[in-house]
DNA sequence: TCGTCATATCGCGAGAAGACGAAATGATGT
DNA sequence: ACATCATTTCGTCTTCTCGCGATATGACGA
C-alpha cells in the first residue's frame, strides 16, 4: 500500500543500464551500427576484461545491446528496436506525471 | 583517450534521479500537475520525512520537479518543461547509438 | 582428447547510495 | 523575542555498485 506503481521491470532495467557514465561510454562506442567483441571494448575504454563482460550484460539486459556468438568471440552491437521501445516507454510514463504542455503550463504564482 | 564523451551533467543528473525505484515512485505522485509538499509526500510512499526531502532534492536537481516555498510549507511538482528537454537530448544521445534503423522503426517525436 | 583463446562467472575490497534519527535552518504567529 | 512547525542538513549505518584478479565455461584446432 506504500508502494505506489512504479516502473515495469524492463523500463527499469533500461534506465538503470543507463545510469553509469562507464556504460554510457561503452554505448558510445557502438555508434553508426559499430559491432565490437567484449575485449575491444575492454581495450577502447580501458576496462579489465570480467568488468567490460558484466558492464555489456548490464546494458543487454537493459535492452540497449544485442550479442552474438561468432566462432569464440562474441560480438556486441546497439538494439535499436529495443532502445526505441524502451525510450517511448518512458516517455509514456513520464508524461502522466506531467501535465499536457498544450495549455495548463503556465507559471504565474 | 579512454574517455569516449559520455553525456551532458544535466542529462547525468537526469538519469541518474530517474534510476531509482524509490524516486520513480514519487514522481508517479506528481501525475496530473499534482503539488505536494514534503511531509505529503512522506506520508505517501511511507518514506521517513528527511529521507523524502533528500530524494526531492535529487529530483530537483535532474530537472523532474520544481519547489516553490510557501510560508513554512515548500510545495513539489513536476517540471514538464525541463522534463521534455531532457528527454529530447537523450533521445539524441541514443540515437547516435543507433544506426540509422531501416526507418521502419523510428519512434521519433 | 588436450591446449588455447575469448568470454562469463565468482569472490573480494573500496567507494557510493539509501534510509534513518538528531540537530540546524527558515518562516509564521503570539 | 520566543515558541512552533515544516523543511533541510548532518552523522551514521547498512546495502548496493564498480572495478579487479582468479577461476570456470565454451569453442576451435591440433
Amino acid at each position: 500500500m506504500t508502494t505506489p506503481p512504479a516502473l515495469d521491470g524492463p523500463t527499469q532495467d533500461f534506465l538503470k543500464a543507463l545510469a553509469s557514465e562507464t556504460r554510457q561510454q561503452i554505448m558510445m562506442l557502438f555508434a553508426a551500427g559499430t559491432q565490437l567483441t567484449v575485449g575491444e571494448v575492454a581495450n577502447r575504454c580501458g576496462l579489465g576484461q570480467s568488468t567490460t563482460s558484466e558492464q555489456l550484460a548490464i546494458l543487454r539486459r537493459g535492452g540497449l545491446v544485442q550479442s552474438t556468438r561468432d566462432g569464440k568471440l562474441v560480438r556486441y552491437r546497439a538494439d535499436p528496436s529495443t532502445i526505441t521501445t524502451r525510450l517511448t516507454e518512458l516517455q509514456g510514463y513520464l508524461a502522466c506525471c506531467c501535465p499536457p504542455p498544450t495549455q495548463s503550463d503556465n507559471a504565474f504564482a
